[in-house]
RNA sequence: UGGGGCGUCGUCAAGCGGUUAAGACACAGGUUUUUGAUGCCUGCAUUCGGAGGUUCGAAUCCUCCCGCCCCAGCCA
């Protein structure tokens, strides 16, 4: 990890700040809830808690926030504890949960009733919302605010044996019904649910509330910098009223911006939308931006945690151009992965002056990034096959690919010349029938003359095929998150978000790979999760640049 | 319009009273190239939301104004 150049922000910066006057060891966490899959948003957080515990010699925990038994699963842990150590990270020892510490919780509720600083409530959510008052007037007292101390007690144990019903009571701490900070207008600590926790079963009936689980977990893990998203600042003077209160250790708790990504959603309840919907195959689509689908896509875990890098830590809410996140892919796969040759839609060559039945075997460079990448043998023949755009029939100036009477040099192979273009009946060029110079085998040329085109091609024969899945944003708009332009999910998808490529022909290298290639000239693939070997599947993963593409589209 | 935040290049983002205001992506040119890829080179904020003020000196300090985000779950 490059620790040594990670970008300045605020967040070390006061760490810096914090090691100069104390002695310490930095421990942070990622607190994940398991209600769901992580995306590269959650990516950010870990990248930053778990860098910064590499950074400073320190800990980082893993740590389920698993307070609401209705929404979270056993099969989110798994997935989630997959996708970070996917991404590169390592907890140790050091995986907890909320629920380790119910016992713990419930003894701190019942300090505050004695120190008088919560109380049982009896007013439904309706009635609560209406005395909470709203934003810009105060909120008045409950009516049961001034129980004592011994009834409270009492109530509060009752509520743990599950003497009362769903919703009946809450115990809520005696904090300040007309403070501006809505969140000190006497917040639920615990609520009632007769629910079967993931972990715990049944033993409980009550469950304790966010804010009074995350400072005091915090708390006890001693954690020293416990690193949110900016929605929690309003929440800080809770966190420190708590602990304050309780008189425990007493982490910071210090907000950063969420990331936000353009031509992608990352919102949870509408990720799910797209799954429940069928807008997409699952939670690992390779379109969705999921750790899960980024893995499935063919995204290197290393190109993540560069993006995350780059993307930097600040407070400000900001987009982040997605051209960042597949440069970031781009410069990964440029440097390890093999150059191979693929063609998606063929156009097929006859070299008239080859002799039938014969086979060369040619030369082909793996990497070139690589010198240690070796080379590969590719056999040629004399019916290959060539990519559609790679012909036109009447090419525009600046166009350096095959056309009629033009020559082209096959990549590794030979310079042919384009003597005659069939068609069909519909007027389809369908095949083109060349001659091959014999001189200029492995590419080069004995005269001199320049050939600025080089195409990729297969061997007829000995190409197999392969189903090639192309892969483009999700969403047609730049900001499809933004309600006010775009209310509805739906009107921003982009019907061309997935092309499937049934018969492509892939060179014979190919056959029963594994792993992320380069396809020369048209981008990075990968094997996808579920080939075959009857019928092998590859993902593109992203796109080479393109400036050609570039100048014909202007 | 109560409270909490945030505004530095198209997009991110350093900067913390004295710098020609980093860097990256994007973009535009050039160059190398048997991938129109990669690499390399060049350009890209006389100005930091605006207006005042303090100071020899302000993106950095002060005042006012403007814009954007978050908060009224027994969700996290």
């Amino acid at each position: 990890m490059s620790e040594v150049d990670s970008p300045s922000n605020f967040i070390q910066n006061k760490i810096d700040e914090d090691l100069k006057s104390e002695k310490f060891t930095v421990h942070t966490r990622f607190p994940p809830e398991p209600n769901g899959h992580l995306h590269i948003g959650h990516a950010k957080s870990i990248c930053l808690n778990f860098g910064l515990a590499v950074k400073y010699s320190g800990t980082c925990n893993l740590r389920f926030d698993d307070t609401n038994p209705s929404k979270e699963e056993t099969k989110y842990v798994k997935a989630i504890q997959e996708d970070v150590k996917w991404l590169g990270f390592d907890w140790g020892d050091n995986m907890f949960f909320a629920s380790d510490y119910f016992d713990q919780l419930c003894e701190f509720a019942v300090q505050l009733i004695q120190k008088g600083k919560a109380y049982v409530d009896d007013l439904n959510p309706e009635q609560m919302r209406e005395y909470r008052g709203t934003l810009s007037e105060p909120g008045k007292d409950s009516p049961y605010r001034n129980r004592t101390v011994e009834e409270n007690l009492e109530l509060f144990q009752k509520m743990k044996a599950g003497e009362f019903a769903e919703g009946e009571k809450v115990l809520r701490a005696k904090i300040d019904m007309s403070s501006s900070n809505l969140n000190m207008r006497d917040p639920v600590l615990y609520r009632i649910l007769k629910a079967t926790h993931h972990r715990v079963g049944d033993k409980w009936c009550i469950y304790p509330m966010y804010d009074f689980t995350h400072g005091q977990s915090d708390s006890i893990e001693k954690i020293t910098h416990s690193l949110c998203t900016l929605e929690f600042e309003d929440h800080r003077p809770l966190y420190d009223w708590f602990l304050d209160e309780l008189e425990i250790y007493h982490p910071q708790q210090i907000e950063f911006a969420r990331l936000n990504l353009n031509y992608t959603i990352l919102s949870k309840r509408k990720l799910l939308q797209l799954v429940e919907e069928g807008h997409v195959d699952d939670w690992d689509d390779p379109r969705m931006p999921t750790l899960s689908g980024m893995r499935r896509r063919g995204y290197p875990p290393e190109a993540i945690r560069e993006f995350c890098e780059r993307v930097g830590i600040s407070k400000s809410n900001s987009i982040v151009d997605f051209a960042l996140l597949e440069h970031c892919v781009r410069e990964d796969l440029n440097r390890t992965s093999t150059r191979v040759m693929a063609v998606l839609r063929p156009l097929k060559v006859v070299l008239l002056n080859y002799p039938e039945n014969q086979v060369e075997e040619m030369d082909a460079v793996n990497n070139p990034e690589d010198p240690d990448a070796g080379t590969r043998k590719m056999p040629f023949s004399r019916v290959v096959y060539i990519e559609q755009d790679d012909f036109m029939e009447d090419p525009p100036k600046k166009f350096f690919r095959l056309g009629p009477g033009r020559e082209v040099r096959l990549k590794h192979a030979y310079v042919i010349k384009c003597e005659e273009v069939v068609k069909n009946e519909a007027g389809e060029v369908v095949e083109l029938r060349c001659t091959y110079d014999p001189d200029t085998r492995s590419g080069s040329t004995q005269d001199g003359r320049k050939i600025k085109g080089t195409l990729h091609w297969v061997s007829a024969d000995h190409a197999h095929k392969a189903e090639v899945r192309l892969y483009n944003h999700l969403f047609t708009h730049e900001n499809p998150a933004d309600e006010k332009v775009c209310p509805e999910l739906t009107s921003s998808l982009n019907p061309d978000s997935l092309e499937v490529i049934k018969e492509a022909l892939l060179e014979p290298y190919l056959k029963n790979a594994k792993g992320r290639f380069q396809f020369l000239r048209l981008g990075y693939f990968c094997v996808d999760s579920n080939t075959s070997s009857t019928t092998p599947v590859f993902n593109r993963v992203v796109t080479l640049r393109d400036t050609w593409a570039k100048m014909v589209k202007k």
